[in-house]
RNA sequence: GGGCGAUUAGCUCAGUUGGUUAGAGCGCUACAUUGACACUGUAGAGGUCAGAAGUUCGAAUCUUCUAUCGCCCA
């Protein structure tokens, strides 16, 4: 029995612990609430709603990018669940090769062994192991955040299906002609040791020196040509000095040759447009094997090739830098330059360098053999279903990001020297050709021979990630053709950060048109990046980023979700602090409150939740038989609903996450709730009461739905005590409050002027230091029948929410000691014997009719305004003549009101 | 160097197609502590909308320029 009588109302104070414990993730993904099936679309023609989860990556753990990140789709995925759609929420994660194996290398470098020492298949089991065991940390973090997605559908892109896919579409690639394996000058990280893709490389500023170098020229002994480099120690690997043809200061020098210092090898001066004629002397020594342009000129000039930079960053040459680190090297050439007088001069120089973005390290243009995707076929239909707005990005100007680099693309090296990832599907023969093939004995069957030996490369991560719309729906080849892809592709919202707009969402968009011949997804939304409170990036060094887990152990996941959502601008960085997350709590906190109010008078009037349950389930609003507070609620909140939905439609959420909020917090508690308190202690019949009960309970009900995709947590616990359910059903599961639009726009004007009288009445009483705990008497002398009508139906209203006495007065004679003021043309006074200072209210007084009058000298100017009365809309100048009338009206009062007063 | 974005109250931001006496939250000030809530309530102070010029009857809003900051690409 007393189980039955707590649950009818809530505990006294809220705690998220116990909240969230009840209804978390693992309680949902036993009830199976979030599983969608492609059988409602195909058979009772539900509407597909698909959101993919950008998948994590397997070595993360939990940061505030992937809070907002995953909140923002989680609010979209219950949203449209709400609101009848067969809603599919794709998670996983991603293999990172180079992070991954990095990790895995440390852990054994711990133990002394390195992967060569086990070699590459045994290394493999460890990785296998690391990824059993730790790999699923991230997830299981992202479960705590209350998300609802398919968690039975979890993928990872090492996972057979996956894999299979990868292979297949490299191998649809290959035979287009769109994959192709070449000599070329790419990004090198020495530490990894492995090719990068132009993506995976940070550009840094960095101070550098710009070294100016004169080389001998060989048939004029004593003369000299100076070049200008940031990289000396490349100079032993110099095979020309390049020159613009157009630059007169050289003209005469083309075609002679020159002694590279230190390495003492003659080199040609040559001419080519490539040369930028103002910057350093205007020679440029040409080194091919460490410079992805001077590789260009090079082949341009069918020059030699020269490498004296190894795979790990130390030099290779023979002139006595062999072994050492390039940067030590560069220090060791300068001095050697000066000594031997070569140097001319050196100036300070800020320039942009290359970092790898995993070892941050400055990555080493080196030239190797690599595979690459030839790009410009994907890219040209993914710019244009873009351009077409076939895909929409929210928000918009980041087309332009899109468009620049679509438009400018390079092919992308999907090769990596690394172990864990997917092998390259090619295999050679004794003879050195290649066979590309799904498997070996494809390849075997091709070649016609099994003498082949497989590439040892595997292939970026992201050449898996580009499949993830197919995959996480179980494409495996081109001829792919399941339930689910049926019902479920294209999905519909990507939400991911703009900083993988290139590696990812591009990349995707070409893979869906290319595999599938249709975009992968409708709308991409990008989301802020976070930073904290002095607008600083998070990051680990800096120690400014707060562990998510510990913030939702203090506040909430409700309240941190409600919180990050809130400050999050469209558009713009966010900036947070754990403090902020006061805001969502305290939100969580007051809707506690509120309810506990609404329950309390529930317990007043109803006997036991059955009694209420049978009155509450046939219960409708019906705005007439209203009373004036909840006609004015109702409206306000259909006015809210239809906002919140058209935020949808428009991606704002923050702005939906703020107009729940204002309802809640101030139509709701402050106006409304207050009214309900006043209503109910009066005299009220039981049905009148039980009505009031309901309405309070419907509204709150439907708000709580609103709020639920953002406060999963609260708005499920309250909803079980609003009616019994079982712990397997759901708010989550509800259908989502439409707007009605034949009342979100009625403005309940009494109900605005009883508020507005309220709050004059108020500031009147505060002004004057009218004691808490005493009523002020006041009058009200209406100014129309309808207003006198609304006043004194509302007496006990302003009585109870003014603190005061309220009585309406005919007479035209003011009442004096009583400080004054005119609320839509009804006049106020406040009744102030022996409180008042009249001096204090004449000065009070004249100020606003100061303040009145030259706003009504505003207006006038404007309406005697030839160009205003011409130009502008007749409805505009009617408000203007409307506002003005009002106005004076106010004035006359005041100075009226002024002059009794000074009496 | 090219592109994008920002600049509104002490701080963080709203401000739809030009028409408000420019708004909110936090912070600040004053008052209030037994009937939902101090994780609260009520009231209040605080802004020449970065600067300049222009378009217009009218500009925080549109145009141009300048300044400062941030991001992306060379």
């Amino acid at each position: 029995m007393s189980d039955h009588r707590e649950a009818f109302n809530l505990e006294k104070s809220y705690n998220h612990h116990d909240v969230e414990e009840r209804w978390q993730s693992a309680h949902w993904e036993t009830a199976g609430s979030f599983h969608a099936e492609s059988s409602r679309l195909l058979k009772e023609g539900k509407e597909p709603y698909t959101v993919l989860m950008p998948p994590p990556n397997v070595t993360g753990s939990l940061t505030l990018g992937h809070v907002l990140n995953h909140t923002l789709q989680d609010i979209f995925i219950r949203y449209n669940r709400m609101t009848g759609k067969e809603a599919l929420w794709l998670p996983g994660t991603d293999h990172a090769g180079i992070a991954t194996q990095t990790v895995v290398e440390k852990k054994l470098k711990k133990e002394g062994i390195t992967r060569h020492d086990l070699g590459r298949k045994e290394f493999l089991d460890h990785v296998w192991q690391w990824r059993d065991e730790y790999g699923g940390l991230i997830l299981k973090q992202l479960r705590k955040l209350g998300i609802s997605c398919d968690w039975r559908r979890n993928l990872f892109t090492m996972d057979d299906g996956a894999s299979k896919a990868v292979i297949n579409a490299f191998v649809a690639l290959y035979r287009d002609g769109l994959i192709y394996r070449g000599a070329r000058i790419i990004n090198w990280c020495p530490v990894s040791q492995t090719a990068l893709s132009d993506e995976e490389v940070i550009m840094k500023p960095r101070r550098d020196k710009l070294v100016y170098v004169q080389y001998a020229l060989v048939s004029h002994p004593g003369e000299y040509i100076t070049i200008a480099t940031v990289r000396p120690e490349t100079i032993l690997a110099d095979v020309a000095i390049a020159v613009n043809p157009e630059d007169p200061r050289f003209r005469h020098l083309v075609g002679q040759y020159a002694i590279v210092p230190v390495a003492g090898r003659h080199i040609p001066v040559i001419a080519d447009d490539y040369v930028d004629i103002e910057f350093g002397t205007g020679a440029l020594k040409i080194t091919p094997a460490h410079d992805p342009n001077d590789y260009q000129v090079a082949r341009r000039h069918n020059l030699p090739i020269l490498s004296v930079i190894g795979k790990d960053g130390r030099m290779t040459d023979e002139f006595g830098y062999g072994g050492m680190d390039r940067f030590d090297a560069r220090a060791k050439i300068l001095k050697d330059l000066e000594e031997l007088g070569h140097l001319d001069r050196i100036e300070e120089y800020e320039h942009n360098v290359g970092y790898s973005e995993r070892a941050d390290v400055v990555v080493e243009p080196y030239l190797s053999e690599q595979w690459f995707v030839k790009m410009k076929p994907l890219a040209e239909p993914a710019l244009k279903v873009v351009n077409d707005g076939e895909i929409h990005f929210h928000p918009r100007q980041w087309i332009n990001t899109y468009r620049h680099w679509m438009e400018n693309i390079q092919d992308w090296c999907i090769s990596r020297q690394i172990w864990w990832g997917h092998r390259i599907p090619a295999w050679y023969d004794t003879e050195g050709r290649v066979w590309v093939a799904a498997s070996y004995q494809e390849a075997c069957h091709l070649a016609g021979t099994d003498k082949l030996v497989q590439d040892e490369d595997v292939l970026d991560t992201w050449f898996s990630s580009w499949l993830w719309p197919l995959t996480t729906l179980g494409w495996t080849d081109k001829q792919s053709d399941n339930d689910d892809l049926k019902s479920f592709y294209p999905t519909n919202t990507l939400v991911t950060g703009p900083d993988i707009i290139f590696f990812w969402v591009a990349r995707m968009i070409m893979a869906g048109l290319y595999f599938k011949g249709d975009v992968p997804f409708r709308d991409v939304y990008f989301t802020s990046i976070i930073r904290d409170m002095k607008g600083r990036k998070l990051s680990k060094s800096l120690g400014n980023s707060p562990d998510p887990l510990k913030v939702i152990d203090t506040y909430g996941t409700d309240a941190l979700r409600f919180t990050i959502i809130y400050i999050a601008p469209f558009g713009q960085d966010v900036l947070f602090g754990e403090e902020k997350c006061e805001l969502g709590r305290n939100f969580a906190t007051k809707i506690w409150n509120a309810t506990r109010l609404v329950f309390m008078q529930r317990e007043k009037y109803f006997g036991d939740q059955e009694e209420f349950s049978a009155f509450y389930r046939t219960f409708k609003p019906s705005f007439p038989t209203l009373d004036l507070a909840e006609q004015w609620l109702l409206a306000g909140y259909h006015g809210m609903l239809e906002r919140y939905h058209h935020g949808f439609s428009q991606f704002r959420v923050n702005e939906i996450v703020k107009l729940i909020h204002d309802f809640f917090w101030g139509d709701y508690c402050d106006w409304y709730l207050e009214a309900l308190k006043v209503k109910l202690s009066g005299d009220v019949t039981k049905d009148d009461a039980r009505n009031a009960v309901c309405f309070a309970v419907y509204v709150l009900e439907g708000t709580l739905q609103a709020l639920h995709p953002v406060m999963p947590f609260i708005t499920d616990e309250i909803w079980h005590h609003v009616l019994p359910h079982t712990a397997d059903e759901s708010i989550a599961l509800s259908s989502m409050p439409h707007a009605d639009v034949s009342l979100s726009g009625v403005d309940v004007q009494a109900f605005s002027l009883v508020q507005k009288i309220v709050k004059e009445v108020r500031s009147l009483r505060s002004l004057f230091g009218v004691p808490h705990k005493s009523e002020a008497e006041i009058r009200l002398r209406a100014s129309s029948e309808a207003d006198s009508l609304v006043i004194t139906a509302n007496l006990s209203l302003i009585a109870a929410l003014g603190q005061c006495l309220p009585a309406l007065i005919e007479s035209a004679e003011s009442p004096r000691h009583a400080a004054s003021s005119v609320v839509e043309g009804n006049e106020l006074f406040v009744l102030l014997e022996g409180l008042i200072s009249f001096d204090k209210e004449r000065v009070r007084l004249q100020k606003e009719i100061d303040n009145i009058a030259s706003y009504v000298a505003s207006i006038r100017k404007k309406l005697s305004n030839r160009g205003f009365v011409d130009n502008a809309l007749p409805d505009l100048i009617e408000k203007e003549r409307e506002k003005l009338r009002e106005a004076e009206d106010n004035l006359e009062k005041l100075a009226r009101n002024l002059a009794v007063l000074s009496d």
